[in-house]
DNA sequence: GTATTTGTTCTTTCGACTCC
DNA sequence: GGAGTCGAAAGAACAAATAC
């Protein structure tokens, strides 16, 4: 049959019942080895801490109780300070919010399984947890937590905002310059055209009735005599120099006209 | 990414405390 | 009441968290 495991349970942690409460008295042993720890700190000052510890043991173990008694009557005075103390504080209302969460709990832990279940949230809501207790305390740790959490969440998002600001900034200028630019193609394209018309009717105006384009015989007019002007452009254009003399005649007859 | 702060571990011993 | 664990002390070393 296995042996039932007694006392504390390995690794569970103690649990402060008296938040904010006095701070329990050392006992007569600890106030011993803290006055002497200093003494033989002064003596050896190289001499670790768990040694020094040993022998402080060794030395309390063999201490005469006649010794020992002013430790334990220090502390034993320490002690009756701190029950007094201990006394006020019940008093208080930090004590009172207290031991009424402790009760709750027992109470709660005292319940069938299917009562615990689905507590709190709905009973217990995290606005009613009593000031300045350790669930309190850990109930605000974890808020601003949270709220570093979404402070660096903003600043990354505004990061991110600035950025894409600038980048449609940047994109609108662009646009626009491109627009500008557009603009002045077309005007300039417009005023070509109308250049390119008016030197039309002017080559259509000098030729005499019975005048037949070359090549082609037909009539000039503005139609006809575009027509002509792109061919004779594409002939020019595949081969230069067997048509050089071509274009210098263009070129004079378009000068004369120019006047 | 670096600097700073905070928390944990380690060591020893005895007394206090908690659980069964 | 016995058995087992925590807490107290110091401070270096290390890890983790946080701030900038």
């Amino acid at each position: 049959q296995p042996v039932k495991k007694r006392g504390w349970p390995k690794g569970k942690k103690r649990k402060k019942i008296l938040p904010n409460g006095p701070k329990a008295p050392v006992t007569g042993y600890v106030r011993f080895l803290n006055e002497r720890r200093e003494q033989i700190r002064t003596q050896h000052p190289d001499l670790p801490f768990p040694e020094i510890t040993k022998m402080l043991g060794a030395e309390w173990s063999k201490l005469q109780l006649s010794e020992k008694q002013r430790y334990l009557d220090e502390a034993e005075r320490e002690k009756q300070q701190y029950m007094k103390e201990l006394r006020e504080y019940q008093q208080s209302e930090a004590y009172k919010m207290c031991t009424e969460k402790i009760q709750e709990k027992k109470i709660k832990k005292a319940l069938p399984p299917i009562l615990q279940a689905g507590e709190c949230s709905d009973t217990f809501s995290t606005f009613d947890v009593p000031i300045f207790t350790e669930e309190f305390l850990d109930q605000n740790k974890a808020r601003e937590a949270e709220l570093r959490r979404l402070r660096k969440m903003n600043t990354e998002f505004e990061e991110q905002n600035a950025i894409l600001q600038k980048h449609t900034e940047s994109m609108n200028c662009a646009k626009e310059k491109l627009e500008q630019e557009l603009a002045q193609e077309e005007r300039q394209t417009l005023a070509l055209q109308q250049q390119l018309h008016v030197h039309g009717q002017g080559w259509v105006g000098t030729c005499s009735p019975g005048c037949h384009l070359p090549g082609t015989g037909e009539t000039p007019t503005l139609s006809t005599l575009d027509f002509y002007m792109a061919k004779l452009h594409s002939a020019i254009e595949s081969n230069p120099l067997q048509h050089e003399p071509l274009v210098l005649r263009v070129k004079e007859i378009l000068s004369r006209i120019a006047r």
